[in-house]
DNA sequence: AAAGATTGTGACCACCCGGTCACTATCTTT
DNA sequence: AAAGATAGTGACCGGGTGGTCACAATCTTT
């Protein structure tokens, strides 16, 4: 965790900073980001950066930290009020995700690069934060019907790489900063309501 | 490329160095991965790994070429011969898949890693070897019914996203060390089929 | 205004990197 | 056996790393 004196310092400030370090570790993955680079980018000298953290890893936990519990309570108020269709409500809170990782590209890419980290940092991540819960998957398919032998442990599996799957996909073709989010939102739930006729039984739109 | 004079080391040397910068590779991945470790681990000189390779990237693009092709072989004999069924053919596919990860573990990791690297090194591997295709996936699907909109895309895509993820699931969970590989194949094919029935709309076996 | 506490700085440290090259050791040809 | 070609070596280079610390600047208390 940072020092006290990191958390004291005013919001620009610590914005900047945190901005700059987010940028780098998106960009460039744990091990190769620069605490040089980061500190040049926001203009404090590297000394002050050793001073609000211990070191390099403790920031990087604190970004983490910092990231996820924003992306949590940003999602959190939507989750309670989706449809009881099934279907409708993968689309909704899916779209909910992805809007999430289109309006915070850089934070997004960030998440997205921390789970393919490797090495010890993996390990420590892991050790901290545990593997990603499936649990948010289980809730949506709660009263799902299944095909042959499936299961809600192997349905949520499917929903979740299908998901990911999609979510990738969408976001390496389209490009939030050239199209409007509106488009882009309408066409990622076309998309997706195909994908989600593949695993889902139920025949209704 | 290699130069010359790797090609035509003795089997045995080759061998031990190839084997040591797939060990580093698998385990750090291209950026972290260190000249100075390989060469220790395989005990030739530094100068030495240098004549046999331009550079550390040289040797990066060397191993994969090599391991590839090992692999598309490995493979290709057995694509000809596939069943007809749908589902069968697809658990035959994949169990032939995973089974030569169990059998070669670091190739297996070094070519996963590879999927995963960023930045330059991802953006040259790409170049020179081109997005993995998709094209085995519409292959193994092509005369298969689909559910709601559903083409051939849509399906080779969920196809391909639900073995990604159902590999991994298994390769996490199940040390090839500790279990005979014939047990493994068996629980393999099981725990498959099941994923398999969610996204096949075939109801047979 | 002076003294003291706090915060900010960047030159510097030891270490490791990929890559080089003058040199040695080995093998081949004469 | 001598001479020449080839293969192998590791100290060394410039450069970048995460992290430190003596000092400078600023703020707070007296």
């Amino acid at each position: 965790m940072p020092k006290n004196t990191f958390l004291e310092l005013d919001e620009a400030k610590k914005e900047k900073i945190t901005e700059a370090a987010l940028n780098e570790f998106a960009a460039y993955g744990y091990e190769i980001s620069s605490t040089n680079r980061i500190v040049k980018e926001c203009g404090i000298s590297k000394g002050s950066l050793f001073q609000y953290f211990e070191n390099k890893e403790d920031l990087y936990f604190y970004l983490i930290d910092t990231v996820a519990k924003e992306m949590a309570e940003d999602m959190k108020p939507d989750i309670g009020k989706l449809p009881k269709n099934i279907k409708e409500r993968i689309i909704e809170y899916s779209l909910r995700e992805i809007s999430w990782y289109m309006e915070n590209p850089v934070k997004g890419r960030f998440m997205i690069g921390m789970a393919s980290e490797r090495g010890d940092i993996y390990k420590k991540t892991i050790e901290r934060y545990g593997e990603k819960s499936s649990g948010i998957y289980e809730e949506l398919i709660k009263d799902a019907k299944f095909n042959g032998k499936a299961g809600t442990n192997e349905m949520s599996d499917a929903l979740q790489w299908v998901l990911k799957g999609y979510n990738e996909k969408f976001l390496k073709e389209n490009d939030p900063d050239k199209t409007p989010l509106r488009k882009l939102e309408k066409k990622y739930v076309t998309g997706l309501s195909t994908y989600l006729d593949i695993i889902l039984q139920t025949g209704d739109s």
